[in-house]
Order: structure tokens, then sequence, then C-alpha cells
DNA sequence: ACATAAATGTCGCCC
DNA sequence: GGGCGACGTTTATGT
């Protein structure tokens, strides 16, 4: 493990340093006192203050304060990063194109500044997603309804592929919806969109009666404006989480 | 200015670090070989590998790897931390609850913990954002069409508030929808939801007879499918950014 | 606390 | 590369 670390080094001994870890793909942390100014899809200033700068190999930039999950500026994985000492300042620039957009980190003082070059462990699984959640209705359809049988999954349309698709226990054609937590009316219209399609479909095949498909949505729980535009749309909602409860 | 920085501690140095920086309200940085586990609203668990801790005094945790603008796992602000030393690593934990949430993460090895006193400069000012265009379109009425008068902004409706309301040249009502940028179908959703819950209140008043009611989606750009449905439901796009064009 | 909508959303998938 | 939808979205705001 190869870790570079310097505490307040002088504007020049931290471009050497940032230079060095550019070059070496390394994770970077830099705490010091700075200016930012982010000029792209949208821009912003932020006076001087003391804040943390991780730059990525990867291109990805991030400015922290103390406060907030997100980062106060930032520059997606991609960009290019590039340092000088200027006007008194260290200046560490991302950039990006497509679109064009700038990050200017300039510091007056650098506290601290670490260097680790990152290898492995990069595989994270996740349980508790949408897939999950199609994985336990395909297992056990019974718990969208007694005699349900699932036929396909992402089921093509003119609306797009449905997440699941079958047969109720007197054969209709059921398009179910799912969402891996509490929905708002949007997941209904989705789920109109693929009924309707769907509707259109089998109708062009079998004559001008509009057949019957039904809609169902899986989803732990839904909000009343859902609610009720699933009730005057005739779908049925089935409240079941994407993990099994303990 | 205050940083506290040490290079290969152990794991006990490390927990006083930690202790003290905890106790001072500063900002943690901490590179090292570490597992990751959480289990909250998901699960999820990374195995060994190099990354970067970042843990805030609002709460906020931050796991790091060398990819990526997201972090790889991670704490809300409000979620309270602690630190120990168990089995041979140092475990720090980052919980919080509603929803119950727990981040661990567990080093074999620290390679670097700096923690710094963090001050003022919290004030970011930004520019481009929705706020900004409606600012320009109060401005500027013209640039939504000749004629076009505001009347009210955040204008309540039983669909919610709409961004601007106003009379066209006809004295017409119209329903605007700003968005800073390229929008897909979901904003033509949203905006028809305004003027259909602004023609059943117009219509309760006036009688029986379907008000005029135009919509007006006003962002840079469409895409296909959305412009598809403008011209289904018979609404207007007005090409317009946020900032004028240099 | 709940519902709604914005965001420099980011990210992944598919065309 | 654009379109589209999910995300442990996060965040702000109104009720």
């Amino acid at each position: 493990m190869t870790v570079t670390s310097v505490h307040d080094p002088s504007h020049r001994e931290a471009l050497w340093e940032l230079e060095d870890a550019f070059e070496g793909g390394d994770l970077i942390s830099l705490f010091g006192r700075c200016t930012v100014s982010y000029e792209g899809r949208a821009a912003s200033d932020l006076g001087a203050g003391d804040r943390l700068l991780v730059l990525k190999p990867d291109g990805a930039a991030l400015v922290h304060t103390d406060e907030g999950r997100q980062p106060v500026n930032w520059q997606p994985p991609g960009s290019e990063h590039h340092a000088a000492v200027r006007e008194g300042q260290l200046r560490v620039r991302s950039t990006r194109s497509n679109p064009d957009e700038t990050l200017t980190v300039r510091f007056s003082d650098i506290h601290q500044l670490s260097a680790m070059a990152v290898t492995g462990g990069r595989d994270l699984t996740l349980h508790g997603s949408e897939e999950d959640l199609r994985t336990r209705i395909l297992e056990r359809p019974e718990l969208v309804e007694p005699g349900f049988e699932p036929r396909e999954t992402e089921r093509p349309s003119s609306a797009g592929p449905m997440d699941v698709f079958g047969v109720d226990a007197d054969g209709d054609p059921v398009v179910v919806e799912l969402k891996r937590r509490r929905v708002g009316p949007d997941a209904v219209g989705q789920l109109a969109r693929y009924v309707r399609a769907l509707r259109a479909e089998l109708g062009a095949e079998e004559g001008a009666d509009t057949p019957v498909v039904r809609g169902v949505l899986v989803a732990p729980s839904v909000t009343d404006r859902a609610a009720e535009r699933l009730a005057d749309r005739g779908f049925d909602h089935v409240a079941l989480d994407p993990t099994p409860e303990e």
C-alpha cells in the first residue's frame, strides 16, 4: 500500500504531490481553505472557507463542507484534473466536455494532502431492489393473487417493457407493475400506459371489442392520490415488500 | 486552524483520534483497507478493499471508492457515529432511526487519518436554476409569446401549485410549466395535470362548457416523445434557457 | 410526518 | 450518443 501524506505543504510541494498522484492514478484527499467556482449546466460561486476536496483517478471531483450528504460542488467521472500555482494560490481545475463544464478550486492554505493507490474490492452486493421483488413474485406468484401465473418479464409493448406479464385464474391477461417502495400517482400512469398499449395490441388481433386487460400495482404502499387513480382505472394494488418481513 | 493527521496509526491510536474528532466536531477523512456492511431500507455487503471514509460532524458518513461521484455506501446527516476496536479491527458504525439504518465499516488497516475543524463559508450562490428561468420570464413575458401577461406564480390548484399562471393576448388563461433543461414526457404530464385542474375549476364556476385553458411548456428543448404528447394535448413549447446566451 | 417536485441530480440499460 | 426510468436517490418546501 502506497500512501503519501503531507501536512501544511507549500503550494509548490502540494502541486508536486498532486501531479504525482494524478500520474499514479491515486485517490486524493485535500483539506484546506479555498474558494470554489463552477460553470457549466448551471453556475455557482462559493466564498472562502475550509473544505475537503476529493479527487478520483476516474475524473470525479467532490468538494465537501462539514454538512450534508451531497458535495457542495462536484464534477462527474470522466473529467480531467489539472493543478497549477497561480497568483499565490494552488488552483485545482476539473473540466469535461459534453456538456462543457469547469470546476475550479483555489486554495489559499493547504492543511493536509493525502494520496492513496487504491485497488480491488469494488463488488457491492445489494439486496431489497426491484429485481428482488420480481424474483420473489416469480417464485411465489400467489403473493400477487391466487391463481396468478406469470408468463413473461420485461414483455415488450408499444409503451415499453412491462415488469411482469401473466394471466389470472380466469385466464385474463394481467399487467403487473413493480415498485420497491411507496409510490405516488406517476406509477399508476406508467401502469395505465402498459395496459392501454396491451389492450390496443390485443384488440387489433381479435376485433372491435375492447379486450379485458387487468392492471396490478405491486408496492409496499401507495399515496392517497395514487389510490384514487388506481380506483378510477379499475386497477388493483397488492401490498408487498421486496424482501420478506423478518 | 486545527488539523490533526496521523499516518499508519495503530487501531487504538486511530480510535483516540476519532473520539477526539467526534468530540471536537471535526470533518474526518480516513483512508484504509476495510469491509463495509449496510442494513436499512435495503442491505448491502462490500468485501475488503482500500477506501476513503468521510465522517461529518452533522452525522453524515460517506464511503468512497476510486470510482464514481456517488459514495458506494453512506449514511445521511443526523446519524450518530461511534468507533470501537473489536476483534482486531477498528469498527466505525453510523446509525440513525426513522428509518432504522446502520452502516458499519471495519478497518483491518488504517493508512491515514486526518481531522479538521471547519469554519464558515457555507453560502453557495447558484445561477441557472428553475428560479432564474422564472425571474427571466417575469421580467420579459414576451419571451413566452407576444401579449403574454403573467398574473401569478405558484398559483395553487387541486393538482398542486403551477409555476406561472397568466393570460394570453386574447385574454385566455395560460398555464406555464418551467423546466431548466431538456425534458421528457413526464413534464408534459405534469403540465396536463395543472391544465386539467384549472379547466375543472373554471368550468365549475362558469357552467357546462369546457373553458379554454392553454398549456405552455418552457424548456431549452424537448424529446421526440414529449413533443408528441405536447401536440396530442394541444400544448405549446417555447425554447428558452434559464440564462441568456452570451 | 406526509406529499410533491427540483436537482449541475447520478447511474445503468437499451436503442 | 440520446432517451428513459430507478435510486438506500437527496433535498427543499408546503400542508
